[in-house]
RNA sequence: AGGCCCGUAGCUCAGCCUGGUUAGAGCGCUACCUUGACACGGUAGAGGUCAACGGUUCGAGUCCGUUCGGGCCUACCA
């Protein structure tokens, strides 16, 4: 059996296999009858077209742990997985496999994809709608799978069985009754109006959707004559190929400079037109020239003036960027040609007054990065004041927590200042506008099934709105949809609200806002009780992971290099809230040999279980089952074990409240380093070491007493660790429980209890008497090899004025001399003479009986720098006592703390003097 | 134009909310150790004017203000 284990842990070897059977099991559907708490949470659902990057694993880590945790904790836990359509993305890759299907020569060509693209689109349309998504579908069900396999692998603890698409039957149903009864409300409306659109995407996009850049670019002043008269204005923009929709110039009706040429006729230059001279309050006369151009068409701004004043909007810019036959001998162009065109036009009749360099903020595209064009359009909008006041106010109210708390503030601001959002796309993946239009008396009819006739006048030539929803429109619905709604489930009584949403911060607005307001719209109540936004992963040289730079780490990769629990623990340490972590492949690799050295212990403690007789394994078996409801404490040993064994239990106490309460406050970082350290500074260093002459001893016969207690503290203490580790690294610790002595089969570490051990057994005094003894440890272990004795096994004497002290280290000679390396200890009433081989602990003195005489200039030295550490210490402590502000005013626990610690300083000071004196 | 975050050991970060022993961890570094769990290991160690200045306080890495340096977000000024 010993044969089985490996030296080296290889989770490659066990980390498929309970992926599989955790699946197999459907161990984390959450049982139907009800437990006395429930814990749900539903998946930011990754695209159908991505794959996981390091932010999912992130993701998917915190979340799992937490699950776990709340799992073993004994809630029904609910983790709902899904996918959402993505519909733009979707769509793009499809249009650019029809492309490549009909370009197979552009393969490898530098322009082969915007080739590919444009031919994808042009074939769309000449398939039509059923054949594209028939395409679609296909491509979803074929490369859909990516995450949930990855999910599957990774061992993410959800419910495949309540797996979710956003285009599902039923999810689409909801999607409908969703617009329906917005429209009905009159939340829904339909107009033409300015909206971002891609010419690249053929599509508008919301203003979230549309990425802010500064970029260098000129501030042009053209000069806009007056049509009757001489003189002109000077107007300054940014965008000169505009002026060819200018329908006026306007100036602030308080500025003195332009009062008289309001109601003017001015010649627009290059095509001709007259055009108003206009008093509007938008216009800053300090900024440019106080005149502005008016492009209704082209200018969110502009358009709003053109509302005020009544002014015609005339496009000149169409849907491809190109300009219209509006923009005369402009026609055809491409916007950024028609820059150059105009400019080179208007310098040459002498119309260009100046160029300034200008910094201004362009407008791209999020997916495709090119700058979008402002162009009016007809589209579907959402009123969202009106919908956002209660998600401002559940928020407020603190009905919803958001953590880390900095982000409430960025969450209400943006909420305060909320636009209306164009939820229309021109698009066909996704879900279609549940809107028809009468061809007969032009009649808008928005309807949950699709109408047979016109409800006015009757004819039944009705034709689809073609435009799909906005894919944000269907995740805001996410939480509610996905359990049943509009239908009044089980589960939706059950499960909503959620308990927690985890989400980065770039979908804060996109997703965690709309989730709230549709939310508090559709089923009353919040979303979710708390959102938890996690930290960005970065290189680790801190820069945002991208393609385009080429740092990106692929998780999947990483996992197989290293295994799951090492890169969830590498994550789950580094997550400090609000943080962004630094992500590197030396970080997995230390907390791999966490693993190892997890498996490693585990190794130790099985082999070394072979040597006992089998009947007492049985027994131990037994005894690994706690009392329900009880936690389990640590049986009675004799004397030199049970110190080791009462601060063990301790600090398992400790340790699990502090887990506890890091994971209730989404400190994973600490729950993580708290385990970390325990685990093997504690238990490994610690508590094996001095348990390993009882544990490796080989009996003939029955097991004695001393024996039997070790292996049974040992083994509750190594159980309990691998409880509180699996909701950080499931698979190894699944793995050694499995290989526990036991009676009976349980399916799943993940199913059992958190914390096997209870409150009850913390015990500080044993705590406090344990680091004495450690100190004594280290301090031989120190003084041997600042002496250079390390290969010497020196006797040493140990000297207490404290009888108890004493007592307590020469009940565990055998133990010290054996960790510290030492031959033999003998103990001392009393104080230790000065001498330069003196070590000074707390409430004793230590001394080595070197058997080579040691170097006296490196003692000296030794003590020299003590003693200036000492100095340097015991003048600050002076000084602070000395202060009667101090000693006034601060509390008095205080103030005795600075005190003892003055006379320990002052005591310890005293023996490196007399030693260094003694040496001279 | 507003707002947010960060600056602590060579590197990556905790600690700051709730002020009080000697400021912690991982990696890296140095010395020693292949000891029958583990060299993905053990033992010991070096390494910090806590960005700067000022304030509050008996006491500041921690609270407040200012400055400098770095990052990010929001916004309809041509």
């Amino acid at each position: 059996m010993t044969e089985e284990i490996a030296k080296v842990y290889s989770p490659d070897a066990i980390e498929p296999r309970w992926a599989r059977e955790w699946i197999e099991r459907q161990l984390y559907r959450p049982p139907s009858d009800a437990a006395p708490e429930r814990f749900a949470l539903v998946i930011p659902p990754p695209n159908i077209t991505g794959s996981l990057h390091m932010g999912h694993m992130l993701e998917h880590t915190e979340i799992d742990i937490l699950m776990r945790w709340h799992r073993m904790r004994g809630a029904s836990v609910l983790w709902l997985p899904g996918t959402d359509h993505a519909s733009i993305a979707t769509q793009m890759i499809v249009e650019q496999e029809l492309g490549r299907e009909a370009l197979p020569q552009l393969e490898g060509k530098p322009e082969s994809k915007s080739a590919w693209r444009r031919e994808g689109q042009r074939r769309r349309r000449e398939m039509g709608h059923e054949k594209f998504l028939e395409r679609c579908w296909e491509w979803k069900e074929q490369n859909g799978g990516t995450i949930r396999r990855q999910m599957e692998r990774l061992g993410a603890s959800v419910d495949w069985t309540r797996d979710r698409f956003t285009m599902d039957p039923a999810y689409s149903r909801a999607v409908a009754e969703v617009f329906a009864r917005l429209y009905e409300e009159g939340l829904i409306y339909r107009g033409k109006y300015i909206v971002n659109w891609c010419p690249r995407c053929g599509t508008a996009v919301s203003d979230l959707e549309v990425i802010h850049e500064e970029r260098p670019g000129h501030l042009w002043y053209i000069r806009y004559p007056f049509e009757n008269g001489k003189g002109y204005l000077v107007v300054a923009t940014t965008r000169p190929e505009t002026m060819l929709g200018d329908t006026a110039v306007a100036v602030n009706p308080s500025d003195e400079r332009y009062r008289a040429s309001v109601g003017r006729k001015i010649v627009l230059p290059l095509l001709g037109r007259a055009i108003p001279v206009v008093a509007d309050d938008f216009v800053d006369p300090k900024f440019g020239t106080g005149a502005v151009k008016v492009t209704p068409a082209h200018d969110p701004n502009d358009f709003e003036i053109s509302e005020r004043h009544n002014l015609p909007r005339i496009e000149v810019i169409d849907d491809e960027a190109r300009m219209t036959a509006e923009a005369g001998p402009y026609q055809g162009l491409d916007r950024f040609e028609a820059r150059e065109a105009v400019v080179q036009d208007l310098r040459e009749r002498g119309q260009l007054e100046k160029i300034e360099d200008y910094a201004l903020s362009v407008g791209t595209c999020q997916r495709c990065k090119t700058v979008v064009e402002p162009r009016l359009s007809t589209q579907w909008f959402m009123k969202m004041k009106q919908l956002a006041a209660p998600a401002i106010r559940v928020v407020e109210d603190g009905r919803i927590r958001i953590v880390p708390e900095n982000y409430r503030k960025i969450y209400l601001d943006w909420m305060e200042n909320i636009h209306d959002w164009c939820v229309s796309r021109q698009l066909w993946w996704g879900h279609r506008i549940p809107a028809w239009y009468c061809e007969a008396c032009g009649q808008v009819i928005v309807a949950r099934e699709t109408p047979q006739s016109c409800p006015k006048c009757h004819t039944k030539d009705l034709r689809p709105d073609d435009d799909v929803l906005d894919t944000w429109f269907s995740s805001a619905l996410w939480p509610f949809a996905t359990l049943g709604w509009p239908e009044e489930t089980e589960d939706l009584r059950r499960y909503y609200p959620n308990d927690l949403m985890i989400m980065g911060f770039d979908i804060l607005f996109f997703w965690g806002a709309r989730m709230i307001m549709m939310g508090m719209k559709f089923m009353k109540d919040v979303p979710f009780r708390e959102l938890y936004i996690h930290a960005l992963v970065r290189d680790a040289e801190r820069q945002k992971m991208s393609k385009t730079k080429g740092n990106v780490l692929d998780p999947l990769e990483v996992t197989e290099k290293y295994g799951t629990d090492a890169v969830r623990f590498a994550l789950a340490i580094s997550a400090a809230p609000g943080t962004d972590i630094a992500f590197s492949n030396d970080k997995v690799e230390s907390y791999r040999a966490f693993a190892n050295k997890i498996w490693n212990a585990a190794r130790f403690i099985l082999m070394n279980l072979e040597k006992p007789p089998a009947a007492f394994r049985e027994q131990l078996a037994e005894g690994l089952q706690p009392p329900a409801g009880l936690g389990l404490g640590a049986v009675a040993a004799p004397e030199s074990l049970a110190l080791a064994d009462r601060w063990i239990f301790s600090r398992l106490a400790t340790v699990t409240r502090e887990l506890n309460e890091a994971l209730e406050t989404f400190r994973f970082h600490e729950a993580a380093s708290t385990i970390y350290h325990f685990f093997w500074h504690e238990l490994c260093d610690w508590y094996l070491e001095w348990l390993k002459p009882e544990i490796t001893a080989i009996h003939s016969g029955e097991l004695p007493p001393a024996a039997r207690a070790a292996w049974t503290n040992l083994m509750r203490v190594f159980e309990a660790s691998l409880h509180l580790l699996h909701p950080f690294m499931p698979f190894i610790t699944e793995e050694l429980w499995h290989r526990l002595p036991r009676v009976r089969h349980e399916t799943s570490l993940s199913l059992a209890p958190f914390a096997l051990v209870g409150e009850r057994v913390a015990d500080p005094v044993s705590e406090k008497q344990f680091q004495i003894v450690q100190e004594l440890i280290v301090l031989a272990r120190n003084a041997k090899a600042e002496t250079g004795a390390q290969k010497e096994k020196p006797s040493a004497q140990v000297a207490s004025e404290d009888l108890r002290i004493l007592e307590l280290l020469r009940a565990h000679q055998e133990t010290i001399q054996r960790l510290a390396g030492l031959k033999a200890l003998n103990f001392t009433r009393g104080r230790m003479t000065a001498d330069p081989s003196v070590r000074v602990g707390s409430g004793f003195d230590l001394r080595l009986l070197h058997e080579q005489s040691v170097d006296p200039a490196a003692e000296r030295a030794r003590l020299q720098k003590e003693k200036e550490k000492l100095e340097r210490q015991l003048a600050q402590s002076k000084k602070q006592l000395d202060d009667q502000n101090f000693v006034s005013r601060a509390p008095r626990e205080v103030v005795r703390g600075a005190e003892h610690r003055f006379e320990e300083l002052s005591a310890h000071l005293k023996k490196v003097l007399e030693a260094l004196g003694k040496m001279s």
